[in-house]
Order: structure tokens, then sequence, then C-alpha cells
DNA sequence: TAGCTCAGTTGGTTAGAGCAGCTGACTCTT
DNA sequence: AAGAGTCAGCTGCTCTAACCAACTGAGCTA
């Protein structure tokens, strides 16, 4: 009865004292009195609230309010996506379409209409990728600042990060799971391209550019996860 | 030491043993042996589990794999909504421009390719609407049904369940700041149009009936609830 | 046979004790 | 007097042990 209520009402003194990101919580036993619950109790609704990022927790140092950031969501996404992987499902295959999805449908309102400084930061990241990939690094986080500055120009805060996390959950599960790199100079090819095409203003060709990216990484997909256990769809039921 | 251990100890449990959504997991006191931890722990462990949506605690019953669903995030990104919301940002306007980003994006990709039988549903669907509407009933329930009927045509699940996942945080915000309804005839009459617009096949008018439909839900947002408090940017520091 | 009761299982809650990480003031050395 | 080491005190972390509450199912009763 008092557990799920327990987190509601932590929520709620956040919201009441108008607590920012950072700003330190009552300790665990003020919680106990204010709250009349369990030391127990009261622990079990702050690891809950933890898990959701709304609360972090430092050990011999206090309790404060989370970033708000949704490093929670990537951690669901990324098992959900492993598990169904492992039960014989097309989890990452569907990762991607999502952002592939996503993304085409916003790169086309980008074109065009990206201020001058961010295109020349992309341009110093694709130079970046190009050395990087010269030399044989990994080149996955400078891939990641690509698509986090790209829809930047979006100016909207929140969008670049859902599709931060949609891009963490998908490299995380595709790591995890051992999927080979693409070919690295592909790769910076098409982001070439799709910089190329934005700058432009040409919608429909970074659209393209867009879709031909991603058709890349669901190849190099198809030829390493998709081991089928037991592919059949309806497994049970 | 152990406790941030313990979770990724239960997923790979999870994992290993291929349980699906709905599987038993081991009691509390099975999993205390099998963990060689405390009661407390294993609890505290498995609510933040719970919290993310991977583990189901039914009183009495048991512990489960959990659906998986995207339950989490909402909660989660409903309360940051409501946070930013209460210091001042226009949070809750960021979530409508992303599912207004997002579905612009996608619904032109629907035009001319729905399936006769989802047309027809989403046909019913916008009667039943103008149904409600006549005896001034809510039809928020059936505006949620026609957002994700139309994007079940993309045949991607978990791209349907982010889309319901933001509408879902963006409708529990707004009713839990007592924004106003919008007028139901005019939100009739714009679904009317999207369904049209997606039939005829022209996927500009379909973009332009979404930017529309949001446009009004826009405009309901800001007479009401942008009442700023505070609205003063750095209000510490 | 239909319904009830009760014992057993499972998770929920509380209590109290001790462990572990961090901070800041105090003390001892140089 | 300045610096480094120590220690007391906060903080959260873990454990044990007991009891409460919800649900199930077997067995009893009508």
């Amino acid at each position: 009865m008092a557990a799920r209520d327990l987190q509601e009402r932590i929520k709620k003194l956040i919201l009441d004292r108008r607590l920012a990101s950072g700003a330190p919580l009552p300790t665990e036993p003020e919680l106990m009195e204010h709250l009349g619950a369990s030391r127990n109790s009261v622990r079990e609704a702050l690891k809950a609230l933890q898990a959701m990022g709304i609360v972090e927790i430092r050990h011999g140092f206090g309790t404060y309010v989370g970033p708000m950031s949704l490093a929670p969501m990537i951690e669901g996404l990324a098992f959900r996506t492993v598990a169904g992987h492992s039960r014989g499902e097309d989890s990452l295959l569907q990762l991607l379409e999502l952002r592939e999805a996503v993304e085409t449908g916003l790169v086309s309102r980008l074109a065009g209409r990206m201020p001058e400084a961010d295109l020349v930061e992309l341009d110093a990241l694709v130079d970046r990728m190009e050395e990087q990939a010269a030399r044989g690094a990994g080149l996955a986080e400078t891939d990641r600042a690509f698509h986090a500055t790209l829809y930047r120009g979006l100016d909207n805060v929140l969008l670049c990060e859902v599709l931060e996390a949609f891009w963490d959950a998908f490299h995380r599960v595709r790591t995890d799971l051992g999927g080979e790199p693409q070919d690295p100079k592909v790769t910076c090819r098409q982001h070439r391209e799709i910089l190329d095409a934005v700058r432009s203003g040409d919608a429909m060709r970074a659209e393209e550019a867009i879709r031909e990216h991603f058709g890349n990484i669901r190849a190099r997909l198809s030829t390493t996860a998709p081991q089928a256990p037991h592919t059949r769809h309806n497994e049970r039921v």
C-alpha cells in the first residue's frame, strides 16, 4: 500500500519544493520521518526513482535530484532489444528502423535551414571521421556526435536527447551482440553526402542520403546478427 | 559494491534462461540464495528493475518478467516535463513539438500505402470521435487510438509503442496541469482531413494536415498552460 | 455440489545493528 | 606557521530476524 505511494510522495516533494537537477534531497532518516515509513521502504522507493533517473544517490554523500536524462530509457530499450534478439526476434532491426524512420523524417526539415556554424562543425566531424578511418580507429563516438549535431538545428533539446538515446541503445546492443562495425570508408562517404545534401538545401537528396546510410548499417546487420535459432514468428500462442 | 551488480545479475539470469515476458522469476528466498545477498538487497534490485519495466512484482503471487513496455519511459518523460514546466520551462511545448516532428515525418511515408482495412478502421474511429463530440464526451482515448492505428501501417511495433508513449506522456502532463481540452469539432475535422489525405496518397497534404492538427493543440496550450509564475530563467545561480 | 475456511506460499513492512565512503576539523610534524 | 595525517561525524549500504498482507489451493462444511 505504501511503496508505490512513497515514490509519488517523494516526487511530489521534489515538485513542491521546486527542486532543480542537482539539488540535495533530505537524508534517509529525514525522509523516514517526513514520510512516516521505515528506512527500508524509503530506500526501495529511492532505488526505483534512481532507476528512473529522477534521483541520484551518492554513497557517503547524499541523495540529489537526478539529471532527468533519458539514460533509464536507454537501459530499458537496450535490455528489451537484447532480450528480444536472444529469443529470435528482429528487435535490433526494429530499433534501427525506428531510427531510420525518425531521422529521414527530420532531415528534410533541416535541408537549407542549418546555421552556417553548425555546418562548419559537421564538416570538422566528418574530417575527423576520415582521419580516424585512415588510421583504423573506431569512429563510433564521432558518428554519434555527427547525428547529435545534425539535429541540434531543430532547436528542441528533448528531441535531440531522444535521438541520442536511440543511438546509444542501438550502439550498445550492437556491440554487446558482437556485431561487426561497418566499412569506415563507406561510412565516411555517406556522412559527407548527408552533410552536402543538407547544405545544398535539397530535402529529397538529404532524405535519400540518410536512407542509404541506414541501408548500409542494415546490410551489415543482416550479415552478422540475425542468427536465426528459431526465427519462426508466433513461437508461442 | 553489490547493489548495481545485483540488477545486472538478475538481468543476466533472465537472458541466460531465455525467459519471455510473463515467465516467472525465482522467489525472493531463491534469489537470495542464488545471488548470495540478503533479502533487502535483492528487493532493492527488483524494485529498480520493476521501475525499468524489466520485472513485474505481484504481491502474494510472485515475480515475473515484465512486459518490457515503454511505460517507465512515459513515467520518466512525464515527470521530467512536469518538473521542467513548474520551473518555468516550455517543456510541455517541447514534448508536443517532438511528437509533431516525428509524426509529420512519418505520415508522409504512409500516404497511399495504408492497407484498406486500416483505413476503414480509421474511418470508424473518426466516426466515433464525432459521435463523442456530439454528446460532449471526452475523445482523448479515441484520439489515442487514431494515432496508434495510423502508424500501425509502418509495420514496426517498437515505433508504434514509442509514439504511443509520447502521446501518453503528453496527455498525462496536460491533464495533470489542468490544460483545457481543445474544441472537439475542430479536432474531428482535422482527423478527418488527415485520414483523407493519407487515403488520397498525397504526402504533402498529409504532412500539412498533421501540422495543422498539432498547431491547433499548440494554440490551446499557449492560451492556458504557460502560466508564468516565475518564468525568469536562471532562478538560482 | 457449492461455498467457506484455513494453512501455506509469496511479496510488503518494520526494526535494529553494523559496514563503508566521504568530509572537515583537529592535531602532530616539519 | 604550514603541511600532512588522523579521527569523529555525517552520509548511504548491507545484513538479520521478525511479523504483516495478499493470494492460492486443498480440505471441510452445508
